[in-house]
RNA sequence: GGCGCCAUACCCAAGUGGCUAAGGGAGCGGUCUGCAAAACCGCGAUCACCGGUUCGAUUCCGGUUGGCGCCUCCA
């Protein structure tokens, strides 16, 4: 088998993929903060690291699989203002959302922390960094001295003078230097508060991702993924704290993906300009929605558009066309999936997650099925190798629907009265009476079931949407 | 201004120095067909531009042009 290769945003190149512990693989995903409906460019995270995730698993590794939600911070404070609710019940409705929209695209559970349920590790954390002379406390704040950690900068690719002359907002006045970032926030009166050493207060965007994937993964773990607008500044500052306090490295492989745009310009929630992943599920299949982000490589930027998701919707249809055509032809015939596409496509996956290619090898399977339908000399059991590689291919890339409908029917009386329908049909059809014929061929449409005459026979197939 | 990423056909998009530059959508022509739908066959790219390295560059290096991201909160 050839070896996995990972692009470590680290060290700007594929890397071979070696894990910690053999067949272990530990994995943490920056979440989000619950501070307003998920859109899809917090769908595309998702399905990015479901994919990786069902990649190892499909070679085999146990993954450990680790996801936050920030459910304390200033715009969750703001938001439970205008909304008339606490925080805590803001951080609750739009977690909850965010998790119906995953089951929804049939994304593998996840083990989700909450930063107001990790205050004590996080306390800890911050207290050493003190002890360690990495941070100071300023009237119940406490800022990461930047300085103190020599490597400031090596995911980014930035040094402490770059950060310094590009700091556009006002600072501080308490902070000993401009690029010095929060670890811990006093509480100004009425805010949600957590007793600490330096008083109440709340954590530091990103010293919670730190406590968090330490405390579940351990030091050193395999992977840390997120948006690659977290690279600077919350990956970059997690790194310098995380290796301050650790004095070893932090994660071994740092995954980023792009972002989603509209009309070429980041979909983001501060300048509104994103559909929510609730809308979008309301137009389309979770299986296309999943395929158009998957298209791309997970690294580029992906132009949103519903017109490009309905040329994925007529995309999908040939996947499902095949396969009910193909599975009238062959039965439940059972079969290994073809190896010489299988191959293929696994060189694809093992080649930094190649979707794109790994779909184009998808396609062209379906092409052989279609080919093996209209050839009356086609070998059965080829054909049903070729469907088993089909299935197993949509199965490893999270496709949920794309099956389903025929697998549902085939196992029922249903099948067998369609197939008398047809037969009935086929008769009229000889004697050229079209009126029954298409009458016949009306009737099941209005159950949702097409016909379709090849000159290998008629197939049929269910009509979703 | 600083730090990065990107440029492949009408649109989307893969491409790990050498083999016909994958695949999807749209289009055009044909086959099959009572009609319909689906499918099949055929048609299409001097890989943004200019240099360099190399026997050989879409691929590596430098520059130019154009686009995007981060440097405030972002997935």
């Amino acid at each position: 088998m050839t070896s996995l290769k990972i692009y470590n945003s680290m060290s700007r190149k594929e890397e071979e993929f070696k894990p910690r512990e053999p067949n272990k693989v530990s994995i943490y995903a920056c979440g989000l903060t619950a501070q307003g409906p998920p859109h899809i460019g917090h769908i595309r995270g998702a399905i990015v690291f479901d994919i990786i995730r069902r990649w190892f698993i499909e070679l085999g590794y146990d993954v450990e699989m680790v996801q936050n939600f920030t459910d304390i911070d200033d715009k969750i404070i703001a938001k439970a203002d205008t909304e008339g609710l606490s925080s805590e019940d803001v951080a609750k409705k739009y977690s909850t959302a965010y998790l119906t929209v995953l089951d929804k695209l049939n994304i593998l559970p996840i083990h989700w922390c909450r930063v107001t349920e990790e205050m004590d590790s996080i306390i800890e954390m911050v207290a050493t960094l003190i002890d360690k002379g990495h941070a100071y406390a300023v009237d119940g704040d406490v800022y990461f001295k930047v300085s103190s950690f020599k490597d400031y900068g090596k995911l980014s690719g930035r040094n402490i003078e770059d950060v310094r002359s590009g700091y556009r907002i006002e600072v501080d006045e308490r902070k000993q230097n401009a690029e010095d970032f929060a670890l811990w926030k006093s509480a100004k009166p009425g805010e949600p508060s957590w007793a600490s050493p330096w008083g109440p207060g709340r954590p530091g965007w990103h010293i919670e991702c730190s406590a968090m994937s330490l405390k579940y993964l351990g030091k050193d773990f395999d992977i840390h993924a997120g948006g690659n607008d977290l690279i600077f500044p919350h990956h970059e500052n997690e790194i310098a704290q995380s290796e301050a306090y650790l004095d070893s490295e932090f994660a071994k492989y740092w995954v980023h993906w792009g972002s989603v745009t509209l009309g070429k310009e980041k979909m983001s929630k501060s300048l509104g300009n994103f559909f929510t992943a609730e809308e979008i599920l309301a137009e389309f299949d979770p299986d296309v929605l999943r395929m158009f982000l998957i298209s791309t490589d997970y690294r580029s930027p992906v132009d949103f558009s519903r017109e490009r998701l309905a040329q994925t919707s007529t995309a999908v249809a040939r996947i499902k066309n095949a396969y009910t055509r193909v599975k009238s032809v062959i039965g439940d015939a059972q079969s290994d999936p073809d190896t010489a596409y299988w191959g293929k496509f696994s060189d694809a996956m093992n080649y930094d997650f190649n979707t794109s290619a790994a779909i184009g090898v998808m396609f062209e399977v379906v092409s052989e099925i279609n080919k093996s339908i209209d050839d009356t000399s086609a070998d059965n059991a080829v054909t049903a190798s070729l469907c088993a590689a089909l299935v197993k291919m949509a199965d490893t890339l999270g496709f949920m629907n794309l099956f389903s409908d025929t697998v549902k029917i085939d196992n029922d009386l249903s099948a067998d009265l369609i197939q008398a329908a047809i037969r009935w049909r086929q008769i009229a059809r000889e004697t050229k009476n079209w009126a029954i014929s298409d009458a016949i061929r009306d009737d099941l449409k209005a159950l949702n079931i097409s016909l379709q005459d090849g000159a290998n026979g008629t197939t049929w197939k269910i009509e979703t949407q």
